[in-house]
DNA sequence: GGCCTGCATTGACGTGGATCAAGCAACAGA
DNA sequence: TCTGTTGCTTGATCCACGTCAATGCAGGCC
């Protein structure tokens, strides 16, 4: 094997513990490196599918960072989620074999392309691939029906706190700051994400900052009290 | 095999195209009606699982109708679903191997219980099964994109025309009638479901009423013009 | 540098739906 | 039959957020 092969193999990766199944026998490792096809591209701004396109693969992502919106043929739009480094896109399309949401990358991007009838073939022998598989998608809907309850019963201030308090702890997770961010997306994207206007976001980006929750300049933000956040968020609770 | 274990098999089962691969031998048929372990009443008040019980199986919906919804420790709650005969409930679970909604009987319901290491386990062995269970786990993706987008983007009249609609479809892909319903479900977990308060849905209902859209008798439903509906829904399009 | 363009902020005002409250219909049980 | 309970409807009022509009700020390009 030659370098270039080297460098695609997911058990190189340094994102394997956040897509890829742990514990597999060296063996097991081998099969799932056959998982990525090639690695691709995406300049920031442009899509990495689009609603309608023919479905064949999964993307785990590298670097960068993306959202994905659903959009009606009367221009209704609707951001359903913000993807990071080591999260997997596509899984809309298997369905009907045709994506049904847009994939736009928010700075430009790097993602690993996983063709999907490989992924179920290799899943049929490695078992932990398998549950692997089922748990992604099952973590989607599970990360759904919390997008649900945001948007189904919280007011603007908590949509926007839970928002900030989901992101950092991602992005902690992945070795960054607990209280430093850049956000990568305009204010209508999050404001179409949490169903909210966009003067509506920018005004309670204003009021955290006016209670000295967070600093506020542009995109960069400070979360000063990720307390007060979580109190915002669960009223009784924090107290 | 006796009558019993007839009975409870997948291939002679009305339901098999709704919950259950298509074009399969009689060999793998064989194989997939291992899946069912056990059926199960649940009666009409009561839950088939619940938020935090371990999981162990999915259900495929024999008959009834269950809601399934999320709720927070402050109180909350969020219906995100109601689900209907043939249809698969409880993949919520797989990730964390426990459920993180609650499923409720909105009228006495029996389901298949599938025991999800056999589910898994035979579909490494019966490829279409395997498809089949991607399927239904994106289907799932894909109907709570549509759910955000309903959340995110659409008025209340908007949203109840878009539930009636959706409703009277599935029934209508079961057999029954295209016009005529009967809601299993309260106001309020209509309104929760669709984020918005109990006298908003009721005064909804009455304008629909008013506008000679829908007949409304407490939860007899008749849909007189179901093309007003859609134009409700989809103002450009529909004209 | 100056200009353009795309975001973001902020203010003034309007409104859709929430809230509060009363009354009513359907149904189960005595 | 009456009676309590649960769910539904409707009215009056309020307010959170949307809408419309002006201004400000940063980055890219000549």
């Amino acid at each position: 094997m030659n370098k270039e092969t080297i460098k695609v193999a997911c058990s190189n990766c340094n994102l394997r513990e956040l897509c890829m199944p742990m514990g597999l026998s060296a063996q097991e490792l081998q099969r799932v490196d056959e998982l990525v096809a090639v690695r691709r591209t995406i300049k920031r701004g442009t899509s990495l599918f689009h609603n309608g396109e023919k479905f064949t693969s999964l993307y785990a992502i590298r670097t960068g960072f993306f959202k994905t919106s659903v959009n009606t043929e009367d221009g209704r739009d609707q951001v359903t989620g913000f993807q990071m480094a080591g999260e997997i896109i596509g899984l809309d399309g298997i369905v009907n074999e045709q994506h049904t949401c847009d994939a736009i990358a928010l700075e430009d991007a790097e993602v690993c392309v996983l063709p999907f009838d490989r992924i179920e073939e290799i899943s049929r022998e490695v078992n932990s691939l398998q549950r692997h598989v089922h748990k992604i998608m099952s973590r989607e809907i599970v990360r759904e029906h919390g997008v649900m309850l945001l948007l189904g019963s919280m007011r603007a201030e908590e949509r926007l706190a839970a928002f900030l308090l989901n992101l950092v702890q991602r992005l902690q997770a992945r070795g960054f700051s607990k209280s430093e961010l850049i956000l990568r997306m305009t204010r209508e994207e999050i404001g179409s994400y949490l169903g909210m206007k966009l003067e509506t976001v920018s005004r309670t980006f204003s009021k955290f900052s006016d209670d000295g929750i967070v600093e506020v300049k542009q995109r960069h933000i400070h979360i000063s009290d990720a307390d007060a956040l979580k109190r915002i968020v669960n009223p009784q609770i924090c107290q």
